[in-house]
DNA sequence: TAATTTAACATTATCGTTAATGTTAACGTT
DNA sequence: AACGTTAACATTAACGATAATGTTAAATTA
């Protein structure tokens, strides 16, 4: 039963009728009788068929794909959004393609290319921000995207979802310097990352309203690549460098930070208290009581298919979308639930 | 310039040539003079041409694309597998679909039937193994794939790239019996699943060799879906059960039990020595350091992805694969580091 | 009753490639 | 000189579906 898969053709061999009317019944198109079609339905079901989607995309234009791209699937942050987007995009019978990029602006500029090569839909991308030329080149093209956890402030026609990140900087950062922190170490993300300026915005904001002078040199960036959290905050710690308060960029990076902390010997919240950004704890249920700033990934990814299905189905529409998702400071042991009392 | 894609055809036409030959140019295949390919090559970037791949699938019968299906991205364990099939698969020019199942049958059936709709040249699936049917379907229909992580011991003919998880199961519990702990209670995956029956056949070795009793009431089930393990966890500790080691099928699981254990006050490893499954973090770095076994996912993946090649190249090969990747012991502070000290 | 509409199906062209052959001029062979 | 080779390109036929039209007999309407 090896069987050359089934086609239409077959199927209208079978019935007796022609390809175009097996297609259309199929498809629940009009002009067709009802008994015909159950007819050919039951015979679909029988011989197996399963509609090649390549040359049906070939011919309508359409593949009911699209490609989301972003720097690196294992990165809980991001794991928990593909999987958001992917049941969103499922439910509307989308498919979805997963390229990482590491933040590199090769690997993104390959991604694009695959994407558009394979004929996506559309394309939901947090992008490296290591240049905006790749994503003009999509806008010049017409193909359909969103950007998702960051955006391009010079760049008014992109359309994007992002969070409240000057918020959450400023809520994190307010949080720890009304609970005696005054000098608070912001372990922050690359500048070059939008969410990363913004967040650094909110810790300012809070800081000049605290009346307290900004310390510049407790402003450390961090690439997310492997290990650079975790060697900063070692040397942090070996100068003796003061601080009390931590806010870090990401969870990730406030996990290896408390690692390290850890590793010397030290307390949370006791000696440092550390506020994160993600609240994947919300999904996931550490040992370690990381406070941070929640951001609602399920919203976030929701919220950019439903986007991009727009402009999928609208290749029209001039309207550009700009979201900014709520964020709110979810306290945890981490920083010694001194405000409030939550889960 | 909006402009329409640019096709073969207009290569063609510009350049005065064929589009077999401009087909051919670009693909580097014999029978084009030097020349020629080159001019070919420098109108296509010139004009900006991005091979329409849907076509050239449909004819070719090749959709360089495979299809992950995995019961939960958002799972670290899943995001790091997906992360590495992907960067393999990419290296092989291979595009990856990734389709989450929440291990239901139901939706493992649909995500194998959108693979086969979208012509994937190959699936990689970690199986719900509710049934073997639809897995049975693929071999049928001759569609190559490779499981991973789980197997069918009954279906000799299935390829598949599991790790050792008897040994794994074994390394752990003897741990555990070894550090003192007479009554390791064992939070095991759903018993459908070959790796956690495998893991619970290593358990009991190492009971068995320990000269002790094995007491069924310490090894339970627990369903992956959310809150399973916090809720077991919770009601053993009001019934308190008595045991003083805990061995979790995986790390999420353990996570969770030690997360409800400190909610209820007690240490670890103190009072409660714990080892996971999968070492998640080793790529993770967490402040709280679980014991667990490693499995090497990069491996895995790599061999997956390896071998899933091997068939989609060789269609008529019979050979059937069954690789066990190494599994070892990795303490960290959760036992209480009795052994040896490693990082 | 003749004209018109409609239901239900058939034909044809096409999506953009690539595989399988054709074609032709230049060159070499005996 | 007659023939075979070869290099380099052209032509043609799919791949499997769908959009855009055609066709025809039955039903409806003027």
């Amino acid at each position: 039963m090896e069987g050359k898969k089934v086609t239409l053709r077959d199927l209208a061999v079978k019935a007796g009728l022609s390809v175009n009317t097996v297609s259309r019944a199929l498809k629940d198109k009009e002009d067709i009788a009802e008994s015909t079609r159950k007819l050919i339905k039951d015979l679909a079901k029988e011989m197996g068929y399963v509609g090649n989607a390549l040359a049906g995309s070939l011919r309508s234009g359409l593949t009911k794909t699209i490609a989301v791209i972003v720097s690196d699937v294992a990165n809980p942050h991001f794991g928990i959004m593909v999987k958001d987007i992917e049941k969103s995009a499922r439910k509307h019978n989308y498919t979805i393609f997963v390229i990482g990029t590491e933040d590199d602006h090769e690997m993104e500029e390959r991604a694009i290319y695959t994407a558009i090569g394979k004929n996506v839909d559309g394309i939901i991308i947090c992008p490296s921000q290591r240049s905006a030329d790749t994503i003009r080149l999509l806008k010049k093209n017409g193909v359909p995207f969103v950007l998702i956890g960051r955006r391009f402030e010079e760049e008014p026609e992109f359309d994007y979802v992002i969070c409240d990140d000057e918020k959450g900087g400023y809520l994190a950062t307010k949080h720890l310097l009304d609970s005696g922190h005054e000098r608070v170490l912001y372990l922050n993300g690359p500048s070059r990352i939008s969410s990363a300026r913004e967040r650094l915005d909110g810790y300012k904001r809070a800081y000049r309203e605290a009346g307290l002078p900004i310390r510049e040199d407790l402003i450390i960036d961090v690439e997310p690549a492997a290990g650079d959290a975790r060697r900063i905050v070692k040397q942090l710690l070996e100068r003796k460098a003061d601080f009390t308060g931590i806010f870090a960029f990401n969870d990730v990076i406030a996990w290896e930070a408390a690692y390290v902390l850890q590793k010397y010997g030290h307390r949370v919240p006791e000696d440092y208290a550390i506020i994160g950004f993600d609240n994947i704890q919300s999904r996931l249920f550490l040992p370690f009581q990381l406070s941070s700033i929640s951001n609602s990934k399920g919203k976030m990814s929701k919220r950019a298919v439903d986007i991009l299905l727009y402009k999928i189905n609208h290749p029209d529409s001039t309207e550009t979308y700009r979201d900014v998702i709520d964020t709110a400071l979810i306290l945890r042991d981490s920083t010694g639930r001194s405000a409030s009392e939550q889960g």
